[in-house]
DNA sequence: ATTATTTCTTAATCTAGGTTAAGTGGCATT
DNA sequence: AATGCCACTTAACCTAGATTAAGAAATAAT
């Protein structure tokens, strides 16, 4: 089990002991995934936290019609889950989905917990964590309501440019809040230009 | 000063003993404000968190125009304050403003560090919070990427019944994602049916 | 009370992006 | 190499919501 990344991770923000680290690491289970397996379905509980250590998930709803929402995209360093699941220990109402053949480093939510009661230094990595992740959020909500479907795609690529050429791109559609078709339209009419 | 509100927030989450109240509470300073009054201008560097006892309180951007867009309202029980600009001490982009005559409680992000290392609780208390927020806010993104400008107008009426009739409704429109003119057609046609 | 400012409404016109549908080009599986 | 399945493209047409503009109603300021 390769946990390199995933310390290198969290010694940005905390330092941990040998202790702990042997601690944290006995709490973590790897798991392999080929491409297009659904890790984790809308109408089951969220029992884990997925980190990242190779690979591509990514995190998307169901509407009532058949029209898919992609809510989050994880590579290699990123941690992806159902959050509102994870915490409320309730149906989530989202899927998870490994979009290139991924290695995964899983902590339960029960491990979570446990970590936070003997090591506090991880509700701080964690709270840390997830202040970024709502600050990015902020900002994502922002720009849906104030920039034009070609600049969301112009962030999308200069934030993300890892996954502009590896994910399909009707998901990238997704992401940034338009069809398949006019994301098509959109995409030829800014490169003839 | 009146912590009782405060207290009993953060009583749902952690419990506290009566010296660790009395810390918290000399890091606390009281503040009221007029309706109208900006607290926060997008060009300051955030330096505190603002909880709201009473009034109503919002927070919002200016883009290149003149076009509003809100991120959040905040009433009597809630947080507010810009979080980019708070965890990275650099200017912002929110503009923090009174909507209704306030009474705030504000904790310094210097004072909210040293809670975090003189008692770890505070870590837990506001991770949870943090956590919630996250949650509300991937809520409201997948929401405005898959419902239409009616369906999130319900939504927020249902979730936030004490801002509907007390806020400017262009102010509502502009959470919600859609043009005051269009907020005004849209209510007289869902009113007439 | 009167004026000034801001908010809300109505209506005509416009457009970014959606919908439907049909076709093209991979790449996997047999 | 043939079949089937997706991902992507193109094009015609459609609509939710934007824009512009002008007036009415409400609030605030004198």
């Amino acid at each position: 089990m390769n946990t390199n990344l995933l310390l290198k991770n969290i010694a940005k923000h905390v330092d941990l002991t040998t202790e702990e680290q042997e601690l944290f690491i006995s709490m973590i289970t790897v798991q392999s995934c080929k491409s297009r397996t659904i890790l984790l379905h809308a109408t089951e509980i969220c029992k884990h936290s997925y980190f990242v250590n190779s690979g591509i998930l990514r995190s998307f709803t169901i509407n009532d019609n058949i029209v898919e929402h992609v809510l989050n995209f994880a590579c290699e360093g990123y941690w992806i889950g159902d959050m509102y699941s994870l915490l409320s220990q309730k149906p989530g109402n989202l899927f998870i989905e490994v979009l290139e053949e991924a290695e995964l480093l899983l902590l339960s939510k029960e491990n979570q917990e446990i970590l936070y009661e003997k090591i506090p230094k991880f509700e701080r990595f964690f709270r840390i964590l997830i202040e970024n992740s709502l600050v990015a959020n902020q900002e994502r909500l922002m720009d849906n309501l104030s920039l034009s479907a070609e600049e969301r795609f112009e962030k999308f690529c200069s934030k993300h440019p890892q996954l502009v050429n590896k994910v399909p791109q009707k998901q990238i559609a997704s992401y940034i809040g338009v069809t398949p078709e006019f994301f098509s339209k959109m995409k030829s009419k800014m490169l003839h230009r």
